[in-house]
DNA sequence: TAGAGATATCGCAAATTATCAATATCCTTT
DNA sequence: AAAGGATATTGATAATTTGCGATATCTCTA
């Protein structure tokens, strides 16, 4: 029941669109596409610990080529719009797809827009 | 032949992000879907002359709540990213959305995004 | 517990966006 | 040709975003 539940509203879009708005930002999703073939062999790529595919914030940075703290705050935009989700393992953040809220991204797109 | 000319580049999708990174945007191009529903019944939407659905500036101006130059602001940056076009008859420009590139912004979002 | 590495946050200057009023342009009609 | 209505463009200011360096915080290890 509740089918409504899987979708997200307008507001959440729009800030959605927001975060995409931006082409750095839209690499660094796509780039979170396949961790394994995107950063660079010894790039801290989890497997296991309940977070598959999370990469961390150092390999991401120097991926697309801007500083430190704007990688960081990049990344907490795409969060803050659940494009992504993040765990904190050690001294080290993780972060990878929201698989989830992207399906439901796309559900809206096809019904809203 | 050669499917790949639907497809449309990443560029071009930021620009659509960006274009709906706005909630009146985003309201505008949902408006647009149902132009006899969402606008007055004396609006000014076209049947016929090859661009049914199309509904003048001033009718959205005075349905979106802005200045007419904000709103035809908006609407140049709508059809900029070409999520709507536009035609002029008389003094009178119509808008109306462009289902091609809706569709191929989709597709782009389930095979990009 | 002091250092070192990883990430987040702060403060800032430059660039871009939002939004309006005023003005210009384009059509139509007189 | 002039007036008037519809739309576009311009100029301006406020707000937001971009992206950086500096600094703070967190966590591990010596």
């Amino acid at each position: 029941m509740n089918r409504e539940s899987n979708m997200i509203n307008d507001e959440q879009a729009v800030d959605i669109f927001k975060a995409l708005s931006n082409q750095i930002r839209v690499n660094i999703l796509q780039m979170l596409k396949e961790p394994d073939n995107n950063f660079s062999p010894q790039a801290h790529v989890i497997k296991g610990k309940g977070f598959d595919g999370g990469v961390c914030v150092s390999d991401i940075c120097s991926k697309v080529g801007l500083s430190q703290s704007t990688t960081s705050q990049y990344l907490s935009i795409l969060l803050q719009s659940e494009l992504v989700e993040m765990k904190r393992i050690g001294q080290w953040t993780y972060y990878r797809r929201n698989e989830k809220t992207i399906k439901q991204f796309e559900k809206y797109i096809g019904l809203k827009i």
